[in-house]
DNA sequence: GACATATTGCGTACAAATTACGCAATTTTA
DNA sequence: TAAAATTGCGTAATTTGTACGCAATATGTC
């Protein structure tokens, strides 16, 4: 097939998490033309000679400013005329960023590069509308089987913001006793001697996931599971 | 970016089910280079103006003659080096035909085209061996929550045909009786009224897929689970 | 400073689901 | 005709999940 004429893209569904509480995702508003000036998902062309997550290493940095914590494949979208000008098939990613990233990002170039709540989003370019949602079915779906809600967490972090996490992403309420102990009889999280205090009630713990132990058990055939 | 120059393909990995019990893949014998007379995972060059899955199904169809009853997408292979020519990125996807399409398309051309036990598989082009083992587990995975195994079977089957597809997929043991609790409070099989008699033993009843039911019982949010 | 309010951490009773296994019914095979 | 194989249904024990109660410990208000 010598006359194939078909250009391969990356795009990349960034989340991050504030403890508002809100899920949001990271856009960028577009400078050419299809869509000039429309919302877009980051991402562009693959370079002939580098691997697909490459590629989106290196345009979140080059459009966003942000480095990921956490990235996997998404899905692969390719139907003809998603783009109007060319056959263009782009390999969809998506990936985590801890708040501390995610507010140094937020910095960066207010003009071109935004956080969305991702339930209050503008129009988006292309089918990338679609794609977004796929990305939000996904982290919904993976959250309950994978250690992954950690990846949007900082490092030491209070049960309450896990909790709260969950509660926004699966869009219902949870019981917070149930919850932790579930959590807990994991034995993947380690309890931190620190406790902190931010406004009324009782200081709580910090905690830690506990990755190298995950995987520990992951190979005793004990997987995470919500 | 003009001047990319990256081939995009599509492989498909499809699984037939013999109650032998065996699963096994469908593979080809490569007639050129590179790997030629090896053993590969069916697929091709993508068209200009065809989507993915019609790309699939046509080099199915001219490579295999096979028809399948599932098919959806696995997941994108983009590392450069996979092909020792030049730079292809394959869009790989996983399809299930049932018995009957089975074994006609294995008659097709014997010489070409050929089922493998999964467990009992030549040596592969290119990465297939890592599709292969992606495909693999995927399909484990996937029917423990979507109701897939059933694309494998007959239309109407035996419960124990079931059983023996999943504890052969699964690897381990499964008590007869509670897996056909479980699977029956789902509610998602019609039991029919015929009988069949194999071998020795009392006589079993056929069963049904109820698909309409099933995607009835996914709108009220009860799922599939095993 | 005392008291109301908020949040955390732990525990317990009850319901639901899973697991282990017994056994009769009905066929083929010896 | 008896033995062996397979199916279909049931029941008890165990594990897991769910719904709460409540003390401990902080902040906010008067």
């Amino acid at each position: 097939m010598s006359n194939q004429d078909i250009q391969l893209t990356v795009d990349a569904v960034v989340f991050g998490y504030e403890s508002v509480p809100r899920i949001s995702v990271l856009l960028i508003k577009r400078k050419y033309e299809p869509f000039k000036d429309s919302w877009a998902i980051p991402g562009g062309f693959v370079l002939n000679e580098e691997s697909l997550e490459d590629a989106v290493y290196r345009e979140l940095k080059e459009e966003t400013g942000v480095e990921i914590g956490y990235l996997e494949q998404l899905y692969t979208f390719g139907k003809p005329g998603r783009d109007p000008r060319q056959r263009i098939v782009s390999v969809a990613y998506f990936g985590l960023v801890r708040p501390d990233t995610y507010k140094i990002s937020a910095a960066t170039d207010a003009q071109e590069v935004q956080w969305f709540d991702i339930h209050d989003l503008p129009e988006l370019a292309f089918d990338h509308a679609e794609i977004l949602e796929t990305a939000i079915k996904r982290l919904r779906a993976k959250i309950t089987y994978e250690p992954i809600g950690f990846e949007l967490l900082e490092e030491r972090f209070l049960f309450s913001d896990l909790e709260n996490l969950y509660k926004t992403l699966l869009g219902r309420e949870i019981d917070r006793r149930n919850f932790r102990k579930k959590i807990m009889s994991l034995g993947m999280l380690n309890e931190l001697d620190e406790k902190v205090s931010k406004g009324a009630g009782r200081p709580a713990n910090l905690f830690q996931f506990d990755k190298k132990r995950y995987f520990q058990l992951k190979e005793e055939g004990i997987v995470f599971e919500i």
